[in-house]
Parts: C-alpha cells; structure tokens; sequence
DNA sequence: TCTTTAAATCAAGATATATTGATATGTTTA
DNA sequence: TAAACATATCAATATATCTTGATTTAAAGA
C-alpha cells in the first residue's frame, strides 16, 4: 500500500506531470536546463524532483556538481501505465531551453 | 490534464484505495453496509464515496433513500489498471458487514 | 585552501485536503 | 402530512502539501 500510494502521490500534482512529460520527450537533462526552460525556481524544481525519484520514477546521474534526471528505466506496470496516459495528455511543453551547452548554469 | 489529476487525487488516499478494493471484492454494496463494514462515520465515506464517483471510478444505483455503490464499468485503461495494481495490494479488508439485510440501517 | 557553482535541504507562510459533528435533502411509511 | 430513515452537504478544525527565500552541501577550479 504505502508503495503504491507513494506512486500516486508524487503523481498528483501539475508540476510534476509536466517533468515527468518533459523527460519522457527530451530524455535526459540536468536540473539547470529544467530550471531555464520550466522558468521555475531551484528549489521548487528540485523538491519535485526528489519526490519523483522517490517514488521510482527517475533515475538521477550524477557528473559533477551537475544532476542529470532521466526516466527510469524499466519502470514497472503501473508506474509505466501512468507514463503511457502522462504521454496522451494535451499539455503545451516549454521548449528545450539548454542552458548548459551555451553560458552554463548560471541563473 | 484535469481529468488525469482528478483519477490520480482519487486514488491518493488510503481509505479510498481501499473502498474500491472492498467494492471490487464484495461487488455492489449500499451505503450503510460500507459504514457497518468499515465502522465509519457516514459523512466521511459519503464525501470519499462521492470524490471516487466524480473521479469516475463508481456508479451508484439509487432505489428510494439506499444508494448502492459499485465499480464502474468498464473503466477507462488507466483506471482499470490502477483497479489491477490495487488488487495485488498486501491489505487487511474489513469483512462485509451486511446489516442492510438484517436489522436495517439504523446506525 | 578559498571561491565559485550546481544542487539539495530547511523554515515559514500559503494553500489544499481530510475529519468531525451538525444540518439539510429526499424518500418511504405511519 | 408528519415522522423516521438513508444519504448528502456544510462549517469548523486538523493535517498535509506546495511555494518561496535562505542556508547548506559538495564538487571543481583558481
């Protein structure tokens, strides 16, 4: 049970859906290109990302200082089911802002 | 967007899971049944029961002032399969405490 | 080692959701 | 039509979650 609600937890919020969709489209990309391209603030970012990770749904390489969070892989039934409706839901994506290839993280 | 959110909102919380546990291993169940089973207090399943309706996970059949609750069906992918996952959950299911048939509702 | 940088964590306030007890609605029966 | 009953809704409080800004951690480079 507490697996389980764990899952549905982290997906209950917009923000979440939204990185969830973004990593699925663009696959892996580290937090300060999520930042730039969501426009939304580190610690906001980084808190979501964790209870993403949390809940087995992303999988986190680290180089550096930097963070690169993908989609885990595999990811098991239900989690996956979730992915695939996440996949079909009509949601405006920001663009990939990548930050990182041109002046760095700095924000 | 809204309609994935509301599912998942429904699923997140423990005596909803299970509630549609119960109603997927008893079947169709009127209220007062759910109270005596659950030995819950009749505003608090009535307002989980309706969340999980509006969610659209039940159906209920009026028959004057008994309202019976049942899973919908057939249920969309995603909720069918959330239904799949919340099957195989390690849960203690309170028994089905039919006082509908024997002294009534009176609770 | 000191500074810079990326990311994570913490603390406070804001917002949402759950629980409870009381009341309202609507149907049946006396 | 009045009373009893099953269920739904409301109002207040309790609890959980989200957001923000500040601080901390940890790696890299000067």
């Amino acid at each position: 049970m507490e697996v389980f609600l764990k899952s549905v937890a982290a997906l209950n919020d917009e923000t979440r859906v939204l990185i969830l969709r973004f990593l699925d489209t663009y696959g892996q990309t580290c937090v300060c290109d999520m930042q730039a391209s969501f426009e939304m603030i580190q610690s906001r970012l980084s808190r979501h990302l964790k209870i993403l990770k949390d809940a087995g749904f992303l999988w986190v390489d680290r180089k550096g200082t930097w963070a690169y969070y993908s989609i885990r892989k595999p990811l098991d039934r239900f989690r996956s089911e979730a992915l695939e409706e996440i996949r079909h839901l009509d949601i405006v994506l920001p663009a990939l802002n990548k930050i990182s290839q041109t002046q760095g993280c700095k924000l």
